[in-house]
DNA sequence: TATCTTTTGTGAAACTATTCACATAGTTTG
DNA sequence: CAAACTATGTGAATAGTTTCACAAAAGATA
């Protein structure tokens, strides 16, 4: 009997994250053609163990069968579904310097549903110029384009230094889902939900490694 | 009396991680020409707790002064000596698609001191062509010119479909440090560090977080 | 110099996450 | 169809992380 995710009990950030290699792994064993997969070939692939899998999935429900494993399909669709990926999302870029125009091409955003259907600047010389068939607006309008195209996030790749004056206009505009690329931490309201991305961190995190000869348990 | 780091505790990565948000705050807080900082200040800054960061602190050793607080550019030094970024790493880029090539342009990095000194790539349309004062070179002379440029880290964003290939090569020619922007999970020996970059991940968080209208603590 | 205040550094306690281990339920085989 | 096998789902045990709370150390005050 599936029990129904009631919402009250707490899910960790770190099993939201293994829902995300789940879906992954289980998109490439579709097209591998498996029909059933085990939670310990699942934990396999991903470097996990077979109890953290059948432990993650168990918050959600019961999706598998004893002596058979998980239907490759219909895991994938539930877990798209608890993630909220069983939809389209529409995205604005605010920023197009390095990393904006980088991500606004970036395939996998498309892939997974992420649509990203406006972008925006403050850079004169940028504004209404074309990045990959979409026209840079000018960030004045952002809060009445935001919500006539009804974007739901906002990827913010602009400079630290502005970075907490745009989220205030992007927070005013309605927006509740935020991934930050300013390394700044950045103030919003309690309901607004905010991730920062920080791919310097990730360069130190190797160094200390590098410097430290530690032996993490890879991730 | 400083307790010297023996390298034999075990230090978690969520403890590492938060080691560069110390640096970043006190970066910031020294150019606000702040002397000493306490660890209550320095975790509101970061949304933590003072006993966090006293905690994280002593692992490495005794920094601060008591009724006073620490001492911020020492501090910072101290903690840029633990991540191993009190010099310049010699970086390769493998790949100049989109993210690679954005990436190779993004001051961030070269400002924490990870220098892009190569760059990669298997596409003849794109070799020898400059990409930020870097020419682009053949990745069949990867493993000679990482050794010959004493490259120590390399940032891996190709295709999933030959990511696996490619490492496998800069396996060879002997680095130890990789970050991976491909969203696969890649092999490499136990000797080898490997952090991976899923920008999409993040994405599906938010993404859960709305659709479940989850509550989590902000990070 | 004595007293008061501030803030560190750190064991211990509380909390959170992972792993274990096994009853249970289903499949497969002869 | 019964026995053997496989693999889930989950309480309990274990391991790991964060927070508490306070003694101790240093500065500030008078």
């Amino acid at each position: 009997m599936a029990k129904k995710e009631t919402g009250k009990k707490k899910i960790s950030e770190s099993t939201i994250r293994r829902l995300s290699l789940y879906y992954r792994a289980l998109s490439l064993l579709e097209k591998e053609n498996y029909e059933t997969i085990s939670s310990k070939e699942l934990a396999k692939r991903e470097k996990l163990t077979p109890a953290q899998v059948r432990k993650d999935l168990s918050f959600f429900g019961s999706f598998g069968t004893r002596g058979l494993g998980y239907p490759v399909t219909e895991l994938k669709h539930r877990i798209a579904k608890i993630l909220g990926i069983d939809r389209v999302w529409n995205v604005a870029m605010v920023g197009v310097g390095n990393i904006g125009s980088a991500l606004v091409s970036y395939k996998e955003f498309q892939k997974q549903g992420f649509a990203i259907k406006l972008v925006f600047d403050n850079d004169q010389r940028k504004i209404g110029s074309n990045h990959k068939g979409l026209i840079v607006s000018d960030i004045k309008d952002m809060p009445r384009l935001l919500r006539e195209h009804k974007i739901e996030m906002v990827i913010l790749a602009v400079p630290a230094i502005v970075a907490q004056y745009i989220i205030d206009d992007v927070v005013g505009a309605g927006i509740k889902a935020i991934l930050n690329f300013a390394p700044i931490n950045l103030q919003v309201p309690d309901d607004v939900f905010l991730r920062n991305e920080n791919m310097s961190m990730e360069l130190e995190y190797l160094s200390f490694a590098i410097s430290n000869h530690y032996k993490p348990d890879q991730k």
